[in-house]
DNA sequence: CGGTCGTTTGAAGTGGTTCAAGCCTTGTGG
DNA sequence: CCACAAGGCTTGAACCACTTCAAACGACCG
């Protein structure tokens, strides 16, 4: 039976992978990290990462789902980016004039990146925090991707983006099987970060369903033909 | 008569301004900075600003206009942002998997800021290398309001948001007159940086102008009424 | 076993695209 | 100074992608 305090092992193994196939992070600094891990904020869904300091935090997710997201004047959302186990996440300070929100999409495990490092050796330190701000910047720069998603392609198109982007993320961390993954997520989720209705994200999933490309049901993938998302992605 | 090699005075006014109103830049630091500028690198209009070093360069524009863009492989062009004098853009290598290039929309001048800073006072360095940072910074935080432009705005909303945002941030550098105030870009490029296709966009700017919220014409925004244009951003 | 939330489907409406043509403005050369 | 070309702006008409509204169905949860 699994202690309610401890971290389960392969979690923590997932997160390393994803971070050190991201930022080149050599083995030996990995295995430090392994050891550093500590201590783990446990977050329940749809809970708000906020920083309590004035200033933003970097969170390191081990396990579980987040998302960045905000919520317009009319109560629709918008969502920025999803984060999986390995990616790191700038958690701001609650304010009105914050460009967005950390809110957690499942129970989430993390940690403080500035307090897990304090602790590391001073060789280790400085590869590390490295690491992590390269992770970070690796996840901002997928924001021209979704940009370019959102400006000029179709509903069909910004979905088979969208799975050929978290297959790879996942599939990099040792969370794709036989081409299926979980996505814990609903599909307002995918509606709100696609810029779409609800309805025409069911419309075009059956379309990809169809087409054999990829099936997305209760909070899974699989089914994945990568190739021929790539394609329907371009046209 | 104005000798080629030397800066247009009030154009690095301009730019100083934009950098210490943004950064909260101290008055003694903008004026050392002032002091510093040079070697100014001149490009005309059309031209890519790419880092010959393999790393990523910060540039200050002191005078033009550029833009963030990337070409798709079907030959349309994404916009990410429009960059003014005052603003830090990073250059990058030119490379396939570059995120993005930076284009100059007018003949551009602008500084190397790790060259420029170099030749600072030790005491200076550090506070304005954290004000051109910092004006990166707030430059890609943009990128959220753009995203929830592309994701949840309708045309003329999308088009009273952007005029929003140009009006504001040129106001800062002292560059609205009015209600007025210079854009050197055609249709085409606001079409390409609002996802939508040139005919629309000037449909939409008829709406506005119908509704003497603005008038673009001929590279010149005039007749603002922001009061009006925030409300149609909203619904 | 009923309630709630998520998914699925249909039908009607609308916002944006595409294609095509004409117009206006600016720059160039005779 | 005018003629012409080229690029950008403007408008109309037809089409299509996506939204909205409405209703039914399915899965999971107490």
């Amino acid at each position: 039976m699994q202690q309610p305090s401890a971290l389960h092992r392969t979690d923590a193994e997932h997160a390393l992978a994803g971070l050190a196939s991201v930022t080149g992070l050599s083995a030996a600094s990995a295995e430090s990290l392994r050891r550093l891990i500590g201590p783990i904020e446990r977050y329940p869904a749809g809970a708000v990462l906020s920083s309590i300091a004035p200033a933003p935090r970097l969170k390191w997710i081990l396990s579980g789902w987040a998302c960045e997201m905000r919520v317009l004047p009319d109560g629709r959302r918008q969502i920025f980016s999803f984060s999986a186990p390995g990616d790191v996440v700038l958690s701001r300070p609650v304010n009105v004039s914050s460009p967005c929100s950390v809110v957690t999409l499942t129970s989430v495990e993390c940690v403080d990146v500035a307090q897990t490092l304090a602790r590391a050796k001073d060789a280790d330190r400085a590869e590390l925090w490295r690491a992590m701000s390269l992770a970070l910047t690796v996840a901002e720069e997928r924001r021209y991707e979704e940009i370019i998603r959102l400006g000029r392609r179709s509903a069909v198109q910004r979905l088979a983006d969208l799975l050929i982007e978290l297959h790879d993320r996942l599939d990099r961390i040792g969370l794709v099987e036989n081409g299926s993954f979980n996505l814990p997520i609903t599909q307002e989720h995918i509606a709100d970060v696609l810029g779409l209705s609800v309805v025409h994200v069911n419309r075009s999933l059956k379309t990809l369903r169809l087409k054999n490309l990829a099936t997305f049901r209760f909070g899974r993938v699989s089914g994945i033909d990568r190739a021929g998302l790539e394609k329907s992605r371009e046209n």
